[in-house]
DNA sequence: CGCGCCATAAATCAC
DNA sequence: GCGTGATTTATGGCG
């Protein structure tokens, strides 16, 4: 019985952390730049994974809580769109 | 007076672009919200016997037979469907937990990186 | 044909 | 109370 209760309340989520600010900004930039079609293959998750020091199951979790997210409230994410759109634009400027 | 009526917004130029991935598809048996007028899908939480018993199926073996599904069904209150998806789902989640997260056999074992330093990014 | 696998949606949990 | 990463129900495609 105590067995059932720490699987139901010592689980993974209890100790949660929030991603580094880079890991972030990294996947939010896939994620506005693919805005028409924000679902990165097996091999770009791997790619990103890497990059953000994550793993591929929380970079597809990221992808899965950021879509429904962003259409649960279109609006509210224009900003963020903006940012990271105008972020687009001035690397490829700086040919980045 | 097109279309920009004032040059002085220099802030949002965002075009209320809708891509089909944003729709909504899985709005099935809807549940409404009074209070705040918003309808969202009803999705079931198992109770914790409920949970127990299919854990304890599944521990005896990861696949059921068809016989055996209709019976947990009825001890259970859940649909044939919905014990068919619990085990798939359970099935995934015991593959997630037991694969090695370092799955890199892909890798090359020795990568041209050469230098132990001057690594950045 | 049904069934399992898989990626994913959507709601919800837990910190 | 909300933000956010993770987990839990549920769908649909494909093999």
């Amino acid at each position: 019985a105590v067995m059932i209760l720490r699987s139901r309340f010592l689980d993974a989520r209890r100790k949660r952390r929030n991603f580094s600010k880079t890991a972030t900004e990294v996947l939010n930039e896939y994620f506005y730049s693919h805005l028409s079609n924000p679902y990165p293959s097996e091999e770009a998750k791997e790619e990103l994974a890497r990059k953000c020091g994550i793993s591929v199951s929380q970079v597809s979790n990221w992808f899965g809580n950021k879509r429904i997210r962003y259409k649960k409230n279109i609006g509210k994410a224009q900003e963020e769109a903006n940012l990271y759109a105008s972020k687009l634009a001035n690397q490829a400027a700086q040919g980045v | 007076s097109i279309s920009s009526s004032s040059p002085s917004l220099s802030k949002q130029q965002n075009p209320p672009v809708i891509y089909p991935w944003m729709r909504k598809v899985h709005i099935n048996n809807p549940v409404v919200n009074y209070t705040s007028g918003e309808t969202k899908r009803a999705r079931t939480a198992y109770t914790r016997h409920q949970v127990l018993e299919l854990e304890k199926e599944f521990h005896f073996s990861r696949y059921l037979s068809r016989r055996r599904r209709i019976e947990i069904a009825h001890e259970l209150f859940l649909s044939e469907r919905q014990i068919k998806i619990w085990f798939q789902n359970r099935r995934m989640k015991w593959k997630k937990d037991h694969k090695l997260p370092n799955t890199k056999s892909k890798l090359p074992d020795q990568l041209p990186a050469a230098s132990t330093s001057s690594d950045s990014s």
